[in-house]
DNA sequence: TAATACCCTATTTACTTGGTAGGGTATGCA
DNA sequence: TGCATACCCTACCAAGTAAATAGGGTATTA
């Protein structure tokens, strides 16, 4: 299940992508806009932040903005900063990978296989998804 | 995440449906096969079982084994029973739809978008892979 | 210098997961 | 009939996570 984290991350990303200019948005703005609480989304914005995708400036009339064009901002990044693993079990997972303890073969794993086609038709997605292409909506 | 309920549960099915002829297998043998603890897979084959995914014979030499074919178990049907929705926002789900609480206009909101593409893509996978096609690994 | 708005840590509440415990009940066989 | 087997059912618990809240600190700019 997507977590309200990742939710409210892309909503805000969408809403950023969708400014004309590149001038700094408030987190205050946003959170009104899209209804989330001021302070989750705070928090959400500075791992945003943390991880690259966005960066921000203090003071009067600062806030945040997006780092890269939107259309150079894949989704693969964002799920993995907010969400974690794209993947919906470890032991397929490509950049969070974990081996089952009750599995002694993956390969022979009815479970690892069906994940794994999970896995790659999900990365697919969300690889050839950009922020810029979520603005059209 | 895959639920670890719903993983074993995909495990105990494939071991049933490697079985060369339909006799009960007792949930302790499957739980010593495929290393998952006595009481929490009971559960789990219980929840099949109520389901109509599994029958149950009680007494001496009872035990579980599959109501249907393994080619006519599809996996659509035991993701729903052992984990719930497939979808990974309830806004986007066929079988467990919720209407999301900030979200003015779902077909404006860019993570519903985003998310039924994820969900047509998984969908298929599960409708078009049986038990039979797990015991292949 | 005061207002703005980001920055950071800690805490709380509710919920879910995975597992444990213990006994009840139906069945088959000697 | 009686006993062992093995499913059936309810309740409980520890640990972890999600979502939100609180409160104050710091940098910037007008």
């Amino acid at each position: 299940m997507l977590s309200k984290k990742t939710k409210y991350g892309i909503k805000a990303l969408t809403y950023l992508a969708r400014q004309e200019n590149k001038t700094p948005v408030a987190i205050a703005t946003i959170s009104k806009s899209e209804n989330i609480s001021l302070k989750f989304l705070e928090s959400i914005l500075l791992t945003l932040r943390k991880n690259e995708i966005l960066a921000s400036k203090k003071g009067k009339g600062g806030g945040y903005y997006l780092l890269k064009e939107p259309s150079e901002i894949q989704m693969t990044a964002v799920m993995r900063v907010l969400e974690g693993p794209i993947s919906m079990i470890p032991c397929v997972s490509l950049n969070f990978y974990e081996k089952c303890k009750d599995c002694p073969d993956e390969n022979a794993c009815a479970v690892h296989n069906l994940m794994e086609q999970v896995r790659d038709n999900t990365l697919k997605i969300f690889r050839n998804t950009t922020l810029s292409d979520l603005c059209k909506c």
